[in-house]
RNA sequence: GUCCCCAUCGUCUAGAGGCCUAGGACACCUCCCUUUCACGGAGGCGACCGGGGUUCGAAUCCCCGUGGGGACGCCA
């Protein structure tokens, strides 16, 4: 039987990194396998889920380039069968109705709880025969096994073992006659024909209930692989405070998708000692069997290294796309520059991110109007004046076709020799003449860059202020 | 409280009884390269949670502690 993997989130939120990540593993299983992986929107809380998250989900999907084979099927449009099921287990004798108010169930736990015990169902209803309490919720319960064990072989944890004197008879019929989660996932597992359940770990103690569930169901359980959780860097659950909980604000902060799926990966799994991995090395290496049991932490700064990382060796025109859409954020025309693919070159082994290096770009596609003091009193000294009409004249004299970085390179270096003294003594009153400030890519890109044009007009701008 | 899970450098991890004087990566520090900032190169700092077993031999297996996480809903 091929696999078939599921990654079925429930739209009360955003994509968040633990979930892109199952997404992934769930993905690389199925690929691998030449399986099919599936998406299932787990809306059965109608309260709680939002067409806007369902949205968003799948905006992360797309931009993490993780596309589903199946679905996205949405379990709002499956109340029938799940009814249908519950109905089905009733008069089979393994799942009864209920009359308890939650009132009731509530003093339940509160009194077991007093008691050190772990609150539980107490079967009332599942004996008593006779008629209906009137004006009465009604619920269905599943009827768990009172004994014996549970246990499975997780593809992560390894052999997970509970007893069913630790369960309950859940409820799979809410009263308002809605499915509830343990219950509309194992039938549309079953229904799917999933052979591998991939998941967070919060899932484990809903395993041996659902266990439970295929066997009365006479379905034949999938392999189970429960993956440990993303914390943040303080070793919490990874939330809000953290910063970029949202895989989209990723994309915002200037990530690569790539690049944030490659270090996704190696949170809980790694091959040896290899740290980078293109998408068909990830799809030829990973196994779900290899995933570690321990939770981890999230790093932004080894984050940021594989992001530059890819920065510095995708190819510019890949690349230029992403930086157009970063320049366009901040509020740059990306028509109104140079061409995103030299203002890459110039800038990649000097950024982390796509969005520092639109930030840095600014300076070639707006006019030059700020000067940062410090750099003009240090490097419009001296004989600053002398070195910027002597590479004026060098640039000036270039033919538009030379206007290249090795040419502008050579003109540069003409200049110092033309006034004797150091290249320094050159480039760095032309850097600040260039950008307004000391800092910059090496200095016949930043040169390059601006155009000729312009860049003869921000030296000319620059001689005017020293006068 | 009860049950379940986890435990190697600050972080991500390699490690399936001898290959471990515990390897790699990020971060950090030093030096080199250098017209700025970076990139790059060469070094350095830095860990097997504790205690008992098992064994000729344990980071690796077992037990007990301790610490961390998760679950105990008519949420998913």
């Amino acid at each position: 039987m091929s696999c078939r993997t599921r990654f079925a989130p429930s739209p009360t939120g955003f994509l968040h990194i633990g979930g892109a990540r199952t997404a992934l593993y769930c993905w690389l299983e199925a690929r691998r396998r030449g399986g099919t992986f599936i998406l299932r929107i787990e809306d059965t809380d109608r309260e709680r889920s939002t067409q806007e998250s369902v949205q968003a989900i799948l905006d992360g999907m797309q931009w993490l380039d993780l596309a589903h084979d199946e679905g996205p099927y949405y379990q709002a449009q499956r109340f029938d069968r799940y009814a249908e099921v519950a109905h089905e287990l009733v008069r089979a004798g393994k799942a009864y109705f209920a009359y308890e108010t939650r009132e009731e169930l509530d003093a339940m736990r509160e009194r077991q709880m007093a008691q050190n015990l772990k609150p539980r169902y107490d079967g009332h209803w599942r004996t008593r025969q006779g008629d209906p309490p009137p004006d009465r919720p009604r619920v269905i319960r599943f009827a768990n096994p009172v004994d014996g064990v549970v246990a499975w072989n997780d593809m992560v944890k390894g052999r997970i073992e509970i007893s069913n004197q630790e369960l309950d008879d859940l409820i799979i019929w809410r009263s308002d006659e809605h499915p509830t989660y343990n219950f509309a996932v194992v039938v549309d597992d079953v229904d799917m024909r999933i052979t591998d359940v991939i998941r967070g770990d919060d899932h484990v103690n809903n395993t041996p209930r659902q266990i439970n569930i295929y066997a009365a169901l006479g379905a034949t359980q999938p392999v189970f692989a429960h993956l440990p959780m993303i914390h943040g860097p303080d070793g919490a659950k990874l939330s809000k405070r953290h910063g970029a909980i949202s895989v989209m604000q990723y994309r915002d902060d200037g990530y690569l998708p790539h690049a944030l799926l490659n270090y996704i990966a190696r949170l809980g799994w790694s091959h040896g000692d290899q740290e980078l991995f293109s998408r068909e090395q990830m799809i030829s290496l990973f196994r779900i069997g290899d995933v570690n049991r321990s939770a981890s932490r999230f790093d932004f700064d080894k984050l940021a290294w594989v992001n530059q990382h890819y920065l510095k060796t995708d190819s510019p025109e890949s690349l230029a796309p992403h930086l157009e859409w970063q320049l366009r954020a901040a509020g740059i025309d990306p028509a109104s520059g140079p061409a995103a693919a030299d203002v890459i070159v110039a800038l990649r082994d000097r950024v982390k991110t796509l969005k520092e290096m639109a930030a840095r770009a600014r300076v070639w596609f707006e006019p030059l109007t700020v000067y940062d003091e410090q750099a003009v009193a240090k490097h419009f000294a001296g004989r600053a004046g002398e070195a910027l009409h002597a590479v004026r004249a060098q640039l000036h004299a270039l033919a538009a076709g030379d206007w290249q970085p090795a040419s502008i390179d050579s003109a540069i270096k003409a200049a110092a020799t033309a006034i004797g003294e150091g290249v320094g003594k050159v480039a760095q009153p032309l850097r600040v003449a260039m950008t307004g400030t000391a800092v910059s890519p090496s200095i016949e890109h930043t040169v390059y860059l601006a155009g000729q044009s312009e860049a003869l007009r921000r030296i000319d701008q620059a001689l005017a202020k020293l006068a």
